[in-house]
DNA sequence: TGAATTATAGAACAAACATTCCAAATCTAG
DNA sequence: CTAGATTTGGAATGTTTGTTCTATAATTCA
């Protein structure tokens, strides 16, 4: 999982892959059948740790805009630093083999779905209680939170300076903020 | 620079290239060294007609405002239909081979930048006539809306629906709205 | 027109690739 | 303890990779 998130799918090789778990090559195959299918185990185990860990931060009881806040703090801390720069598994294998891999596109599509109504019952909650503005509708929140987000990991596999990264997160989130309704 | 911007790097062969240009392999080594060299050469290409015909736009006189929206909006235009849904080939390259290709990652980091201080050039423009909100800093904003073009083109490629683009589109043009200065 | 440079076709190359095979070693049950 | 199944190391497979070579054809330019 490490390596393919960090070089991405054909840049790694079978050899990098049994070099680095130390695990045999027959065992793999005989494990995941072929590359393709260890890719996608590692990217299942990826949305399974990584992914949905965060994602719990939008289960949180209590304010449902600190929720949405505390992920993508959560976000921006996990983004920074050297070897924490590696973007999202999956956004970055779409970016790569999407259009000729339709597992990896439709796990995109799924997982982006299932986060962005996530980010829908939190808004929504949040606009009852008066907590998030209400100039917008919550979809149209969420697709902007979503596209936010997607934009902040992959400025930050592209190295972007931290101010950037920073920025991106404050003003997103203030969009959120109650003004006029 | 279709092939490349279509499928990647790694999964775009010599053979793919000879094929489709119809130009001799060796004159394409003698021409470009070798095969990243072309590469470099067709992002080059890339950022030299799709990119910079674009960024043309910022520079139109007139509501500074208009000029932001009118960017954003053939971005949205050019992202969206079948065959169209390719991202941007800079930013799919970094993605890609960002932390194994200095000279990718360093086009990057300074095509952003260039596009950050046309942004930073109108927005300040449009605060300082009060067409834009003063809320925040215009680095903070062109940072912003850097990551929000960034996330509106990846989530092109990854096939999102329009209508998520286009909420993405609008909400991030809300920021600029000026409310409560 | 004629000399010199450049492009072409296509074979040839070694290296790397994903994948398979096989005999020896290890583990698992009864 | 032992028979059966699984795992291991490592060689071997055939394909594809990027790159180079050579001889021929085309183009350029004075």
């Amino acid at each position: 999982m490490s390596l393919f998130w960090r070089k991405g799918y054909e840049s790694t090789s079978v050899q990098d892959l049994v070099d680095i778990t130390g695990i045999n090559r027959a065992s793999m195959y005989n494990a995941f059948g072929d590359k393709h299918g260890l890719f996608v185990a590692a990217v299942d185990r990826y949305l399974e740790t990584v992914t949905s860990r965060r994602a719990a931060l939008l289960e949180a009881k209590g304010s449902p805009r600190a929720a949405i806040e505390a992920y993508f703090y959560d976000l921006l801390d996990f983004s920074l630093g050297p070897g924490r720069r590696l973007g999202c598994l999956l956004t970055n294998s779409v970016v790569e083999r999407g259009p000729r891999d339709a597992e990896v596109d439709h796990k995109f599509a799924s997982n982006l779905q299932g986060l962005e109504q996530r980010f829908v019952d939190k808004l929504r909650e949040g606009q009852r209680i008066g907590e998030i503005s209400s100039r917008q509708g919550a979809e149209a929140l969420a697709h902007f939170l979503v596209g936010s987000m997607t934009g902040l990991r992959v400025l930050a596999r592209g190295g972007a300076d931290e101010g950037v990264l920073r920025d991106l997160v404050e003003t997103s989130l203030l969009v959120l903020q109650p003004g006029m309704n």
